[in-house]
DNA sequence: TTCTTTATGATACTATAGTCTCATAACGAA
DNA sequence: TTCGTTATGAGACTATAGTATCATAAAGAA
């Protein structure tokens, strides 16, 4: 009973203590994460006040325990962020979205960094899927005008800000344009901006392709 | 003189000696990483039929190495994809672009991976930068309508394709959306095209926000 | 050919990931 | 309290990344 690779329901005996234990290392990984270098498994192990052999018997990789590592301010909550918000503009409402999961993204940048270069070395088929925020956040915001357009044109729409919300926009502004948090937020923004429009006069120019 | 960080360009005595250790180097790691996986440093070096120590003295990490690697069908050229194209049409232009490019992700798509994978490892800072195959395809693709556009539009459209162009919107359409080649095609190239759009749609206005 | 220069190979070294084994200390029940 | 169970700590072990050093073989010039 060496190994036991899944630790997140405590059973058994000394559940507390497992429950404990688990805990500490996470809060420790993501305190030395937000230093913006990876740890070592010392040194996490360290930091939770445990022995290295302890932190491998509850997570089997230190990768493992760095993507289990919990995100400052959570993820934003699709629900939640337009409970009493009355706009019907979808252009604000995507930009108010975008704004919201671009903060929560560069906050966590180094885990976010790491988590994908995790779920990128698995082969895509067979690998866990990834966790995904971004299609409730902007199907919310789309929730205004999703009547108004057909069915084809909004699943476009959706695929098309996905490009733009998530941490691979984040790394294509830091790795490739080397743009910093606000230069980010502007060409994302802009982006955003351009596709719902575009969406819309999609709908108003009636075939897909054609303009005035 | 034991290290030579940049033996790129081969210089001093037996430069061509040094060039063939190097490029025997850069195609044993291309041919390890078409099967899919992260060869290691050794691996590479007895594929090249080299020590291991030759390999650390033309690529200080095993991740320069990797990231260095030649792809296959090489990288579609700029120059020679517009060469004898008359057209001006900034968005067929682009299209064309956007094409070429993504065949050829689509064609390296696990090595490619496994680059990004690595390149997101290391902090952005002290990283060996990132070959950077998008931008000038998308500077190629503008040139008609670069004067056209004031310097801020024109960047600002430059980096918002670069968000379309690369390798993270393919992960993203595979990973995010579950596409499969086509059905990317189709949502990168509407995008692309809604981009370019906006952007000439922009000087049309004069403000950069205004709408008719 | 011979000699100098130098790219290379061989090897040892440290640091970290990850696995395994065993002894111990702490928990929890009696 | 005592006692059995078990989470933990300590340490050895392998594999790989990366560095450093020294001897050798090969290139190129005389």
């Amino acid at each position: 009973m060496a190994r036991e690779d899944d630790a997140r329901r405590a059973e058994g005996p000394r559940a507390n203590q497992k429950l404990r234990t688990r805990k500490d290392l996470l809060v420790a990984a993501a305190r030395l994460l937000q230093d913006g270098r990876t740890p070592t498994m010392d040194e996490v192990a360290e930091a939770a006040l445990v022995s290295r052999a302890t932190a491998y018997r509850y997570f089997p990789t230190l990768e493992a325990l760095l993507v289990e590592a919990p995100l400052q301010g959570a993820a934003p909550d699709a629900e939640a962020l337009f409970a009493d918000d009355p706009s019907t503009d979808p252009e604000q409402r995507v930009d108010k979205a975008l704004a919201a999961l671009q903060r929560m993204t560069y906050r966590n940048a180094p885990q976010l960094r790491i988590m994908l270069a995790q779920s990128l070395g698995t082969a895509p088929g067979d690998a866990p899927r990834r966790q995904n925020r971004r299609t409730q956040l902007i199907e919310a915001a789309l929730a205004p005008v999703r009547e108004q357009l057909d069915a084809a044109t909004y699943r476009k729409l959706c695929r098309a800000l996905a490009l733009v919300f998530g941490t691979e926009a984040m790394i294509v502004c830091t790795d490739v344009l080397d743009l910093d948090e606000a230069a980010a937020r502007e060409v994302t923004g802009w982006t955003a901006q351009a596709l719902v429009r575009a969406a819309l006069d999609d709908r108003a120019a009636g075939t897909p392709r054609g303009r005035p």
